[in-house]
DNA sequence: ACCTTCTTGTGAAGTTTTTCACAAACGCTT
DNA sequence: AAGCGTTTGTGAAAAACTTCACAAGAAGGT
């Protein structure tokens, strides 16, 4: 079901909502109640013209003449991006990156937790330092009907990604974070995001040529 | 100095430009010779008339009939990336995600090497599985200097980053790519790219909602 | 109660990016 | 060497996104 009633906003806006909240959990801690879109904007490097546009997709919460309530949109943004509930997430994949990601703190505070890892070869991957169980391939799509898991970390090498990326669609998952350097292929109602590092380096590498 | 000479092109692009090159790189491992637009942009998730626009930026290297010479593009997309030879590439901030990406072998394949980290306490970061040395923060710019390093990988904590990013700036790196939960503020020749996974499942959060 | 000052919300204009549509070019077959 | 089928390269159209410009609204002082 697609999200009906609702404007449809795009993706960059939704993006940059994103962006936005962290400004504001940042202003919060600097027990600041209101702020302007021109100070907003700036902490976030975007335009204030951009950044009230974007608010206007969702609704109108500014006070003319002061500017926007912290909490209040703190609040907003949030519950549009549907962050405002710990969502539970799981990882598929416990190679270098993937248990760095395990054992990243800074999830839970952003509304994330990943609640178990899966791998090939659990038992090599035993670590001390983090507190989730790494599972076996075979207990994942029992796992994530079981604990109604909508959102995948996928961090297992290239050749296994669309096959892994399968079974997890089957069981139910409708968000993947891919990490793998592959174009993952999926039905149009699952979303993907790549995460690429090299494509980021050599992205920058363009850049500063001179 | 501005890239003198040739079009302007869209970041956008250079961005597509780098999946490009990864889609290439799986054809030739299957001992494809020629590619077909079409072929070449299902497999970058692209369509056909944008990997065509895209590649008209700096060039026209088909054959009408035919399609494109899998090598020959591959060189030519790497030579525009300026990838074409192995880049020096530092990274500071070896917490959990840090210690991960300098361990992360890939990037060497795709012409990056992470020579050196850096990190405000070095000897505790002692690990046995990387190669690197884990330098302190006050050996930083002499190195920058002395290895004529222009990338760097910036994974500190939030309270750190605009400071660590200034000193790097101060000692010659042209573009940073920063894990770090907030905006930097740079100069404008220098170039930043931000990785923040909170953000990307965030953003799958939103649309995943029914 | 009014005036001043500030800042939002938004139609319209401008810019960038994507897609379309088709002529031009090439290889292959006959 | 001519015709056919295929695929590129590209101007033009469409869509998406950003910025501008300014009216409208709210707070606070007089």
């Amino acid at each position: 079901m697609k999200k009906t009633g609702r404007p449809i906003i795009p993706r960059k806006t939704i993006y940059r909502l994103s962006i936005y909240l962290r400004c504001l959990a940042r202003l919060r801690e600097n027990s600041l109640g209101t702020v302007s879109s021109e100070a907003l904007a700036k902490a976030a490097g975007v335009k204030p013209t951009q950044l009230r546009k974007d608010l206007a997709y969702f609704g109108t919460f500014g006070t003319r003449g002061l500017g926007y309530d912290v909490n209040e949109l703190s609040l907003k943004i949030s519950d549009e991006l549907g962050t405002s509930s710990l969502q539970p997430v799981i990882l598929v994949g416990v190679g270098h990156l993937g248990l760095a990601l395990v054992s990243y703190r800074g999830f839970e505070k952003e509304g994330f937790e990943i609640v178990a890892a899966f791998d090939a070869e659990p038992r090599r991957k035993r670590d001390k330092e983090i507190k989730q169980p790494i599972l076996g391939m075979n207990e994942m799509s029992a796992f994530i009907r079981e604990h109604n898991v909508k959102m995948a970390i996928l961090s297992v090498p290239a050749a296994a990604a669309q096959t892994v990326a399968n079974q997890l669609i089957e069981a139910g998952v409708m968000g993947i974070l891919n990490f793998s350097p592959i174009v993952l292929a999926v039905p149009e109602d699952v979303m993907v995001n790549n995460v690429n590092l090299a494509i980021e380096l050599e992205n920058l590498s363009y850049f500063i040529q001179s």
